[in-house]
DNA sequence: AATGAATGAGACTTCATTCAT
DNA sequence: TATGAATGAAGTCTCATTCAT
């Protein structure tokens, strides 16, 4: 008996998302131009035909995990949605962006090669551009309610920080003690803003 | 009548500089991998065939690039060779990394994507991982030195602020604050070890 | 539908045959080093990409040559197994290559041209030598069989006499009497057999 | 003080003599194809612009090669000059090849992988077809006058069996008992002319 | 939906040859 | 005479993509 609809939706979401996952995986291993379709076919068990079946080239593949990794992302960050941060929703952004990366880890491996590569990184500068934007506002106006004298300087070397401390736990291996980075680094957020 | 030694090793050494700036102006803007030798020869105004008289393979002709940059980065942080790392040396280290990368720009970010491929870093790890772990002993003796309570999660702090202040100098536009994000992130490591 | 298993495998196994029998003729003919893959692409009516498809290198196609015609010859030598080389069997061992030349001198003529050269004909020492020395003992024991005075020399000269003969059939165009040297070949080993 | 034509012409001609030794010896040994021009100067200890000073080309190289060495075969067989081959002319033609070749064994290894090659066998054919065919007159009127039944046939096998032995000789490691060899062949190929 | 044979552009690399000096 | 930097065609090989089945 044929399957229905629905059943074939189910399929085709199946098998697009095993192929999204391979790819993460190699791409994050081996690198964007060093994979090729072929490994990602051959990994996901699936033929080179199938995979041009659901994604117009290797690129979008790319795209779409680019796009489902930064949803992700702001998802999490939601702030119930009053545009303000408050104390506790800092160090939940904060703590939850450790976290975040430690669930995904592969997934940031290959957005920091990415970033890095400027024909890449314009691309996404024009899709999420905006909404970096309306986050860094977000924390130099907690950073003022905070009381800080230099709210500029503060959020400039905060983020610092805070990229940093996720840049080591994404390239650290395994063993790194990455609970301990994650309460130092939060507590050091709190101690960097410069009160009068 | 042939030319002599002399001058046959300055044009020599002039080529070979000039394949190697324009290999790194590439790799950095467009990655390694994307990078065809085509196109460094190109834009080096040379054939392909004299880029593979100077080098064995696009390979080494990042290896030297890698090299170079790692051995300028290492001898402008001489400190006296005395193994030890004083206040003032220190401090020279942090600014010293900001004007190394203010100057070489492009090399830090063709570094940093580097490092997130691991066929490449791998490969990188072998050569230059002792030098960087002597560094990290010299840091943690240093803050030792300050009085810290804990100087394994101060130097975890401190070198992530350091790391991503200079990642943000790296992917950053021309037009960023350089020297106050400089001046905000050194009085800031000092105030981030925790004395008693 | 994608075709079975089965047509893609007859697909594949005639597609293979062709490749090797037109990389046969054209490195007979030119010599391995001279004989691009793109002619031996083009001849064989497909891409070069394709070629790839199916071997490894343009050495695995050598390689594969090779053993197929090795094992042509050694499987017509059987001897009945037994390790002996009765009178019977040695006549029909000399007639026998006589006709596998005849039917295969493109192969043959690249053979010839191959072991002429040191880096392609040591890894064939390495593959094919062991079964090489088991005939030579085995004619040796032959030769004293038939009460040869001297039948190390003896040796040297019959397979010299083979050998010369072989290779006049092999570089001989095709209006050669093969039949006649044939025949005159065979019957001279025996002649010169130095009996007591 | 300038040197006279004399002295120049000196130079010239041992200058142009190193090269032809030197890419004698690497052709032999890797193969014409497999050896650049580039290794060819550098072990001759010259520039390749040199090189292509006294040559017009590898190709022109290897033919002056093969004429050299063909020429100095065809002189050692000069036959006193009256046209007919006596018994200890034919047995010092037999001799004096394996002499030859003994002498030269690198020239006549890579004599042996070229005339496997039709491309370069044909353009040899046409300069030395000529002379080779006399050699084989010479040969079948001596074994008529030896009293053969069958000087054709004789003659294909006594051929033979030289050509064998020579190749033996050719590609024989260096502790080959050659001499051996070189008495066996000769007395065999008397034993070979059939006698009524 | 699914297969993998097939393509062709383009990657890296080599090397015979030229030429300014 | 002599040099070696420089070229460009050609070689081996890879891989994103297409398409008949």
């Amino acid at each position: 008996m044929p399957r229905s609809q629905e059943q074939y939706d189910e399929i085709r979401k199946q098998k697009k998302q095993l192929i999204l996952d391979t790819a993460l995986e190699l791409f994050a291993e081996n690198g964007f131009h060093a994979t090729s379709m072929s490994q990602v076919a051959k990994k996901a068990g699936v033929s080179k035909g199938l995979a041009y079946n659901y994604f117009e080239s290797k690129q979008e593949i790319l795209d779409e995990i680019i796009k489902t990794g930064f949803d992700s992302i702001y998802s999490h960050f939601d702030l119930n949605q009053d545009g303000i941060l408050s104390r506790d929703e800092f160090e939940h952004f904060i703590r939850n962006s450790f976290k975040a990366i430690g669930e995904n880890r592969k997934f940031w491996k290959l957005y920091s090669a990415i970033i890095m590569q400027s024909d890449i990184a314009e691309s996404m500068m024009e899709k999420y551009g905006d909404r970096s934007q309306t986050i860094m506002q977000m924390l130099n106006q907690f950073i003022k309610n905070m009381g800080s004298k230099d709210p500029e300087g503060d959020l400039m070397v905060i983020s610092s920080l805070v990229k940093g401390a996720l840049l080591v736990v994404i390239s650290a291996p395994a063993f790194f003690p990455v609970k301990q980075l994650e309460n130092k680094t939060t507590e050091a957020c709190f101690r960097l803003i410069t009160t009068k």
